[in-house]
DNA sequence: ATGAAAGCGCTAACAA
DNA sequence: TTGTTAGCGCTTTCAT
């Protein structure tokens, strides 16, 4: 059965367009009768209003584009849930693009979509965008007044609404929580070197460090990104060098260096303590489970959903822009052997 | 700075917006010169089509629906992904609803967008959906001939395209494979008896043991949702019972069984087998790594966009429906002991 | 080679 | 209370 338009409705009922339209949107300006008559005839023949017709009309499509760099990535999925859930609370639909950290697709699809596609975007850049450390594409959203809100990783020259969290100060928190329970020589492991919140949490972690007078060995820092390697130097790390715990910065990281460590003979957390970043489904069911310092997905993509809708639907004057950062937590599991709690 | 219009174009550059129109579109109706100082203005201008206009001149949006019932699942992230790489390669854009496994949600999202906002579903049904089995949502979707794909959890009433894996064959296959290796005391542990997949895969693990002449013992089925009294009954059954292998028919259960196996000690795969179904982040990282039979999410998710497209793009006929079985495979790793190999 | 006009489905200001 | 008309931004026939 074809879809039935207003104009087919008043033909129908021998009545004009406009009164149709008032009529199904319940206007007080026709008549109760009349407006049985419509209502009676558009259910029996399933009128459905054109959504592009009165987007066009309205001007606002009632969309919003989300770009993820990997939804194969707990975390991502995490926030992606967060953000479709106020979406859809609010009326909105979300259009996912994922960019598997490619600069290119990630050019291309903000260019596509900045053509009244979409209402605003939510965005997380890319690993290649960031290296290469073209924004280009984002400034120009932002000139077009077309509300933008990042999220996770973003950039300093871009002046627009951002959800994060605080990567120096929740790695420092969890550096400091390390040496609290009595570990002395605290390594680092990353996968994730490229990225500037990796860079941040090395920052936060060589902070505690000297704050608390330990110096930092470039030798008990393992960042690579080929887990082959890693996990090689890491168990070269360990066999060379005196540590007695391990702060893996990302989920990643965690993962193999418990992998080293288990093939390694070690007793976790008796031998070695391991401190996870963000708290996955691979934190949660490893053996044993890690103590982590976990980011809020969920909230990071409601909060971002939040502050765009809001943005686009004039709640918030679209020059107004503000940082969220989103508060971490650690939770204690069992990669951590607490001997004591100094301080 | 504001969009700028093909109207506007016409106006300033004195000309009428359908010349506007066709040089944009490079018709050969238009002199190379006009054309040229079209393009520049528009280009100065940053002219944008809307995109908008254009879907209701057409009747088509470059839209694709896509029906999730959770994104934290791995195996549908990577199903979402498969559609995603699809559809942007073919040019269409995906809106994403994750159903929480809530037939109320479902039925809210397809009503809101079978109204043109799309020209096409990509759908997986909640597993309450399934429960009270009422598909009448999907049923009206198929009767607006609006082009419709279900993947993995699909249903027999509905005439429509699927892609979906054998779950039966591919259960028999593991369970088979088992004795292949030579156990005798198969269990089975599955957290998702409420799906019908699930279903199908202990009818599979039935009839395998059936096929080979071992009888089918409650005792060695432990099927529950909760992850504490799970672990409780499966902790149960490996005392109890004379068990040397699990068939875990989900990541959760394979998960949940290793945790308990550790925990009573037993040297895997030398005490006991297990076998996993559908290969997450969660099997390949375990220790030991879980063997698995795998199913392809990638290739679901892109099978079932390419064929939406198709439909959508009157490649192939909206009558022609298919059922488009993608296979499965072993991976055989850590968690399987082969003491031979039989037959 | 260019333009006028109709139409996609709908809303809304204005008229009757 | 109901209808006429213009317009959202664009494409496309049909004139010119």
């Amino acid at each position: 059965m074809k879809r039935i338009t207003i104009k087919e409705i008043s033909k129908a009922l021998n009545v004009s367009v406009s009164t149709v339209s008032k009529a199904l949107n319940d206007s007080y300006e026709i008549s109760e009768a009349t407006k049985e008559r419509i209502r009676e005839y558009a259910k029996k023949h399933k009128y459905r209003p054109n959504s592009l017709a009165l987007s066009l009309q309205k001007k606002q499509t009632k969309n919003i584009a989300v770009l993820v760099p990997s939804i194969l990535d707990y975390f991502f999925a995490k926030i992606l849930d967060g953000i479709e859930k106020v979406a859809t609370e609010r009326g909105y639909n979300i259009l996912t693009f994922f960019s598997h950290e490619s600069y290119e697709k990630e050019v291309n699809t903000i260019e596509m979509l900045n053509n009244g596609a979409i209402d605003g975007f939510i965005a997380c850049l890319s690993e290649e965008t960031l290296n290469l450390d073209k924004i280009d594409h984002f400034k120009q959203v932002i000139e077009d007044e077309v509300p933008l809100v990042l999220y996770d990783r973003v950039h300093k020259d871009l002046a627009c609404d951002k959800v994060v969290i605080d990567n120096v100060k929740t790695a420092y928190k969890a550096t400091r929580y390390l040496m609290k329970i009595g570990c002395e020589d605290i390594a680092l492991v990353s996968t994730i070197d490229g990225l500037n919140v990796g860079k941040f949490r090395v920052k936060g972690y060589k902070k505690a460090l000297k704050k608390y007078g330990h110096t930092v060995d470039k030798n008990k820092m393992v960042r690579l990104t080929d887990a082959k390697l890693l996990k090689k130097s890491v168990k070269k790390m360990l066999l060379e060098q005196n540590v007695d715990s391990i702060f893996a910065i990302d989920e990643t990281a965690a993962v193999l260096t418990l992998q080293v460590a288990h093939s390694l003979g070690k007793k976790i957390p008796q031998d070695l303590s391991i401190m996870g970043f963000s708290n996955g489904v691979l934190s949660e069911n490893s053996t044993p489970a890690l103590t982590v310092v976990n980011q809020h997905g969920a909230k990071i993509g409601e909060e971002a959903a939040i502050r765009l809708i809001d943005k686009i639907e004039g709640k918030v004057d679209i020059h107004d822009i503000s940082t969220q950062i989103i508060r971490t937590e650690l939770i204690e599991r069992g990669t951590t052997y607490r001997m004591y709690l100094k301080f």
